[in-house]
DNA sequence: CCTGCGGCTGTGAACGTGCACAACTTCCAA
DNA sequence: TTGGAAGTTGTGCACGTTCACAGCCGCAGG
């Protein structure tokens, strides 16, 4: 009775497995883990008393020992607004749970928009509470990454690191060529007058979006059709204003986020144009909203749930002792009404 | 030298506060964790040298020993392409991320959309890995539920755990009120032929809806009006569809969730009608689905901060040892374009 | 037959913390 | 003066795990 009460009460610990079993912690603690040196007949006898017993290790005590936490942070380092504005991010934040779930690690869902937000998650990371981190931060000199590097806990950003190229593993989409692509699309419809909308130009996306452009368009005829946005939906209706300011006779527009393109044509309908008959108008990154948009936007796909599984197996392969890598992905044109 | 090195390498423990402190890991302790039993100055020594030594505790060695963990899982029992479609749920956790953090709490997002993801996670919690669950499941009948109670873990619900009113702690606007001044303001309009399309009738939000709905209109006269959506944007769709075959004549909406309604407006739109001036549609929640809508969205704002703050709060409570309470939160009327 | 070696196993120590307990001080009332 | 109460402090132990080490066995080579 006393057993059967304790057995209830208590979580199992590798002592109880360890007698059910016959054999010592030692033992049981090497079937698990490494699988060194162990009989086949003391690592069935291990396999069944687990089962038998329900044990599951105490992630406490184990990383009080190994000194290292199994769990991993995923770092969000934009305003906080931008996480249900933009759905993107809900994207990969749900991609990378799914990922990390699946090597059964927990995920530690952390925000660092603010200073007093920045300090508080850097110290909690500092204080050695996880075993890694994935960073989704797209401006550059954000102090966070360089607080992260000098803890020496391994760290996987989301888009190129600018200014932390080959010392910060990443993952990202091929950007570059992706605008590349929809803007020869564009070319292929027979526009001629093609604009840009691109994003801050201290983000990859900014950068890489942008020279995709040029590629295809030159550089001298493209720097007078360039506005910049914040990737936001009402930067993207600045943007788009200060275009048909400019340039009140251009037939096409690409912009570097269907956010901001949602902006773009709002304001290309308020002003009386009709799209795709007046001006095509081309997004980036087939989120939610370019299938929800009034015509269905043309746009880039992002393969987020690529970028998240290599973000996880780049990260697990850092804690691992490997160097840091990169991971470039292939992005997919999809066409629909507004081009 | 030596020291110095060993102390740039390793964290801080309990000892070195105390020996710089010149008191002993006891009164660390307590001077930190109670705060009673300790002279004021050998309190002032330890907090200088908490400062100096940077210490902060060590988690892992804590919750071994008081054997409970200190962070709290944010369980999401919905298919998990709702996270990205649904707003609602970024909100929920944005706003949930940040009050635990103020509370120097640690989030752990889960999913538990599959049988195998429930099966985990509920592996997980039950091995005492967390110290208290945020469940966000609208769908009742769900074993996730079960399972956690079975623990004892503490859990907070958001939104009313329809079979387990009084057992479960939860959080919740005062939906039956809002969907009851929603539909007083059709009528205020001059609005006579009221549908109405509602969430899932195994929901809180399905259910409470719809009786302020009747609330307002009676028994009798909805029930011929009333159809079922899933809260999702081609839910609404449907609905809209069925009701407009139904009822050609209807001159007004309440649909039970913003990301519904702006499906119903696109049915709406296909079909000729004119909105609001033919039909005026309200929707709920007040989520940027609302703003984003042509016309915008007239909702009912749902206190998302008000309600993720009380989450934490009662779950704070409930570690306490505090019985499971509920907070039901007043919602607001926003009149916007399609009304 | 002894020696060495490689595979397998058990045992003690340590990780850093909170808590129970004992010891010590101070102070006041009997 | 003494006793005890109240407040403050130090110390041993336990939490559950991993790791290093030592001991055991069987086997092959000298």
């Amino acid at each position: 009775m006393t057993v059967d009460r304790d057995k209830a009460r208590r979580r199992a610990t590798i002592h109880d497995v360890a007698a059910a079993a016959g054999v010592s912690r030692g033992t049981v603690s090497r079937a698990l883990n490494g699988g060194r040196n162990v009989s086949p007949s003391a690592a069935e006898a291990v396999r069944r008393a687990v089962r038998t017993t329900g044990y599951v290790a105490n992630s406490a005590a184990r990383s009080l020992v190994t000194q290292r936490a199994h769990s991993v942070a995923f770092v969000l380092t934009e305003p906080q607004q931008r996480l249900f504005e933009d759905p993107n991010f809900s994207v990969l934040l749900q991609g990378c749970t799914q990922a990390l779930a699946e090597h059964d690690v927990p995920l530690l869902l952390m925000t660092a928009g603010s200073d007093v937000e920045r300090a508080r998650t850097s110290r909690f990371i500092a204080a050695g509470h996880v075993g890694g981190v994935l960073l989704v931060s797209s401006h550059t000199g954000n102090p966070l990454l360089e607080d992260l590097r000098h803890t020496g806990i391994p760290v996987v950003a989301c888009g190129k690191p600018l200014g932390h190229e080959g010392r910060v593993a990443y993952a990202a989409a091929d950007d570059r060529a992706g605008a590349r692509r929809l803007v020869e699309h564009l070319r292929e419809r027979g526009r001629r007058r093609i604009a840009t909308i691109t994003g801050p130009p201290d983000t990859p996306g900014g950068v890489e979006r942008l020279a995709g452009y040029r590629d295809v368009l030159g550089a001298d005829g493209a720097a007078s059709l360039v506005e910049h946005g914040d990737y936001s939906r009402a930067g993207g209706e600045a943007a788009m204003a200060r275009l048909l300011a400019r340039e009140p006779g251009l037939d096409a527009v690409f912009v570097a986020s269907d956010l901001m393109a949602a902006g773009a044509l709002d304001v290309l309908h308020d002003a009386g144009r009709r799209v795709p008959e007046d001006v095509a108008v081309g997004g980036f990154d087939d989120s939610v909203t370019a299938r929800s948009t009034r015509p269905a936007l043309t746009t880039v796909r992002q393969p987020f749930e690529r970028i998240t599984r290599e973000m996880v197996r780049l990260l697990l392969d850092l804690t691992a002792g490997h160097p840091p890598a990169a991971a470039i992905l292939p992005t997919e044109l999809v066409v629909r009404d507004s081009t």
